[in-house]
DNA sequence: CACCAGACCTGTCCGC
DNA sequence: TGCGGACAGGTCTGGT
């Protein structure tokens, strides 16, 4: 589900509804999901202390507590953060409940358990290697023309995995990936090393355009993802190529086509996007 | 280093 | 209807 649009949007949504408040209860429904510190000192850490910011590093939902502690969700394929007001319903699969001042609760749900929970002193940070290691965030000064280039020049591999790599660029996944190649009319099996200039160029600004575009509508809910109010993203209204294999090209009419590129679902156009 | 398969899990969909 | 297999938005590990 959740790539860096869908994280921001949850982020986004999150926000208004327990920013301020305050941890009373903590449910391990399945303790398994906690990676960081053990289970009765990740309750130690945050019981009764206040949510003050929420914060968002490329697919890393972070909230930082008033007694510097951030507690820190990964939600891989299936996991959700949901904010419930008193007396609603939970998700389904709920994980982790966090019940807060007013007696509203903050729900981690994840139909598949890949979802990672950690609350971390600043110190130990360091510790995330996929958060230590994280390259710029699309749509930000780091994120440059420049730094692009750079890091495309004599690279080999295939652009689709390239870019799929954290470490190169914070946020994108597969269904970012996918859009930002169509819109560059880069074919996926390429090499970074191929990429000339002016492609760079394109897909640099479609980089940052697919990621724009999809926290403008809220994420892409092809099943699972919901905002924190579990409400659907609309951006799987507005893809070109994830998810219309066997569907007409919005460009040129030609049929989708998927293949696999570093053993994920690739979808791409044969004609806008040709492998020289 | 490049690249793959496998692992972690559950649910859904498709073909037989 | 039932069953088996493939596949799913992510990342990590281990092998070649």
């Amino acid at each position: 589900m959740p790539e860096m649009p869908e994280i921001e949007t949850i982020r986004r949504s999150l926000e208004p509804h327990i920013k301020g408040k305050k941890i009373k209860k903590i449910d391990l429904l399945l303790e398994r999901q906690i990676q960081w510190p053990t289970p009765g000192e990740f309750v130690f850490r945050l019981l009764f202390h206040t949510i003050e910011e929420l914060e968002r590093r490329g697919k890393y939902l972070i909230l930082k507590m008033d007694n510097n502690i951030s507690l820190i969700f990964h939600l891989r394929m299936t996991g959700q953060v949901c904010y419930c007001p008193p007396n609603t319903p939970m998700p389904g699969h709920a994980r982790i409940i966090f019940d807060l001042s007013d007696g509203s609760s903050l729900v981690f749900a994840d139909t598949r358990t890949f979802g990672t929970l950690y609350a971390m002193k600043p110190e130990e940070l360091p510790q995330i290697k996929g958060l230590a290691e994280l390259g710029p965030e699309p749509l930000s000064a780091e994120f440059t023309l420049e730094y692009l280039e750079k890091i495309l020049a004599g690279k080999g591999g295939r652009i689709k995995s390239f870019l799929l790599d954290q470490s190169n660029i914070a946020g994108l996944g597969n269904i970012y990936v996918d859009e930002a190649l169509f819109l560059a009319g880069i074919h996926p099996m390429r090499s970074p090393g191929s990429i000339t200039g002016e492609e760079a160029e394109k897909l640099f600004a479609s980089v940052n355009k697919v990621i724009a575009d999809g926290i403008n509508d809220g994420g892409t809910t092809f099943r699972d993802y919901r905002d924190g109010n579990g409400d659907k993203g609309s951006h799987q209204d507005n893809l070109f190529a994830y998810g219309r294999d066997g569907e007409p090209c919005r460009n040129c009419g030609t049929i989708i086509e998927k293949i696999r590129v570093g053993g994920r679902g690739t979808h791409y156009c044969p004609v806008c996007q040709v492998l020289e």
